[in-house]
RNA sequence: GUCCCCGUCGUCUAGCCCGGCCUAGGACACCGCCCUUUCACGGCGAUAACACGGGUUCAAAUCCCGUCGGGGACGCCA
């Protein structure tokens, strides 16, 4: 028998529901939902599932579209589960018709502790179940407040079945299924019934989402039953863990978990999408550099793994090492006028202001010398100071010498710079045969300039440096530094 | 507790479905060496894993059973 789904061109959905900002975990589910509609030419539906009146916040519907949006996949539809209310409710009366639910007048909040320790599992609220409807429509009209439930068909033996793209065949008895809630006693619908119907409703044919919605499987396989539909095909993908197993959330591990953190200090979002694929998904090979194109191509749900994935993080460090070195790898593979203008804003939030053409000469100096884009501020922060931060003088002091030879290092190349020209092949000629007149190794002419030009031992190359920043900088900079060492020798 | 899922280097993974090519491959991190005006990049190298126990087989990381370990679900949260 041909699956009916699979004609269609799919239709799948990221619902996030906007009780927090945007987390890692949530973001490679959009991830692989997008990868999976593009590769198969299908739609990609966002819902927000906003049924929790409670917890839900604008600030977290801002949140998530801010995230999503800089991780630059677009949508083809959009909606809002609050606005889709009526459905909900005409679907669950329907269900009640059809006898398939009940209503439990048990008062909120009033059961928990008891069965979820000791007895087991619970099932259903006794005495509710088996109210008659005569009971129920008086009690109901009478104004008590009520859930609605669905009755799930135990002790008939039935086993729910699917087959899941990633885990495979799954089944489990009717019987170990509780009675979930349709609606609560505010008559707003639970997420279980309002993803459903609307699953059903948008006509998705695909429902790829966190393991941790498994065993909930089961639920809504009995509500799409209900609903007279098919079910969708499901894909459950591994979870994202922290180092201790549990799973990612937002209350146990804190910011390092959301995707905001990762935006403000600097990774790519090719970047950031490139190393959420590879966290319970690779391509088979040996490729772990891979763009959108080649992710969106290389996509498959076979080829999701059933583990969960670490995602390495750690008190000093909240990035996972992986993560930052794909980052540096993405930086390096950007072209100097692409990367330059994403520097920008890191430069702004330290109060530098470069014009664009000054970070354009900067860019190739220390593209390969970032990891995060926020790297860029320390490393090339000199270039745009006026006055260098102070250091010891003592940094200007070479390998195997002392401060006069410094001081001698530094008048020669003052008198050197004032007729070079400043360019790269220039400067180097002219440096290097000053070191050699003055019997120095190259390095330990370099050095003391370096230190004096850049205001720290570790810089980008040297001759590149200069000729960015100017004879007059580097002239004033060198004064300023032989001027430095004078109290040292003194 | 009940049910479901998972278990290859520290981490991400390839291999597992269709046993032999696996003295288990790649990557990150770490360490060492080379390149080099510093840093970085790049190159080379080293350390490092089939959770355990049975079984099937000429042969098991790969198949079967069990144990242990980890995770998830069990809410009028999603």
């Amino acid at each position: 028998m041909p699956d009916p789904s699979a004609a269609k061109t799919p239709r799948v959905r990221f619902a996030p529901s906007p009780t927090g900002y945007l987390h890692v975990g949530g973001a490679r589910t959009f991830i692989f939902n997008w990868l999976y509609a593009r590769h198969n030419h299908g739609t990609l539906v966002l819902r927000l599932d906003d049924t929790d009146l409670e917890r839900n916040t604008e600030a977290s519907v801002q949140s998530i579209f801010s995230g999503l949006r800089w991780l630059g996949l677009s949508w083809d539809e959009e909606y809002k589960q609050s606005e889709r209310l009526a459905l909900h409710r005409r679907q669950a009366e329907a269900i009640f018709a059809k006898g398939l639910a009940y209503r439990d007048f048990t008062p909120a909040h009033a059961d928990s502790g008891e069965h979820s320790s000791s007895q087991g599992a619970w099932l259903f609220n006794p005495g509710m179940r088996e109210l008659s409807l005569e009971e129920s429509d008086r009690r109901a009209a009478s104004g008590e407040p009520f859930a609605l439930r669905y009755r799930v068909p135990r002790g008939q033996g039935r086993t729910l079945r699917f087959t899941d793209a990633v885990y495979g065949e799954q089944s489990k008895l009717a019987d170990e299924v509780e009675d979930f809630a349709l609606l609560r006693s505010d008559s707003m619908p639970t997420y279980h019934l309002a993803s459903c119907v609307d699953d059903a409703d948008l006509r998705i044919t695909h429902i790829i989402r966190g393991q941790d919605h498994l065993t909930n499987t089961f639920k809504h396989l009995a509500l799409f039953e209900a609903l007279g539909v098919q079910p969708p095909q499901f894909a459950h993908v591994p979870l994202l863990v922290a180092p201790d197993g549990a799973k990612l959330s937002k209350r146990r591990h804190g910011p390092v978990v959301s995707v905001t953190t990762y935006r403000d200090a600097g990774f790519l979002p090719q970047a950031f999408v490139n190393f959420l694929c590879l966290l319970g998904w690779s391509p088979k090979d040996d490729r772990e550099f891979l763009t959108l194109d080649e992710l969106t191509a290389a996509f498959t749900l076979e080829a999701v793994n059933r583990a969960n994935a670490v995602v390495n993080f750690t008190e000093d460090d909240p990035f996972d090492p992986k993560a930052v070195w794909l980052n540096a790898e993405h930086i390096r593979a950007l072209a100097v006028d692409e990367l330059s203008p994403r520097l920008q804003p890191f430069f702004a939030a330290a109060g530098l202001h470069p014009s664009p053409e000054e970070l354009l000469a900067v860019t190739p100096l220390i593209r390969e010398r970032i990891k995060l884009l926020r790297d860029a501020v320390s490393a090339a922060d000199f270039f745009f100071l006026p006055q260098l931060a102070p250091y010891d003088p003592a940094e200007l002091i070479p390998q195997k010498g002392d401060a006069a030879l410094a001081i001698r290092v530094l008048q020669t190349a003052l008198e050197v710079l004032a007729t070079t020209s400043f360019d790269h092949d220039s400067l180097d000629h002219a440096l290097r045969q000053a070191a050699q007149s003055l019997g120095l190794k190259a390095g330990q002419m370099f050095q003391p300039i370096r230190v004096a030009v850049c205001g720290r031992k570790n810089a980008p190359p040297l001759f590149e440096t200069m000729a960015v920043l100017g004879r007059d900088l580097c002239l004033a900079r060198i004064r300023q530094a032989e001027a430095s060492l004078q109290s040292l020798v003194s």
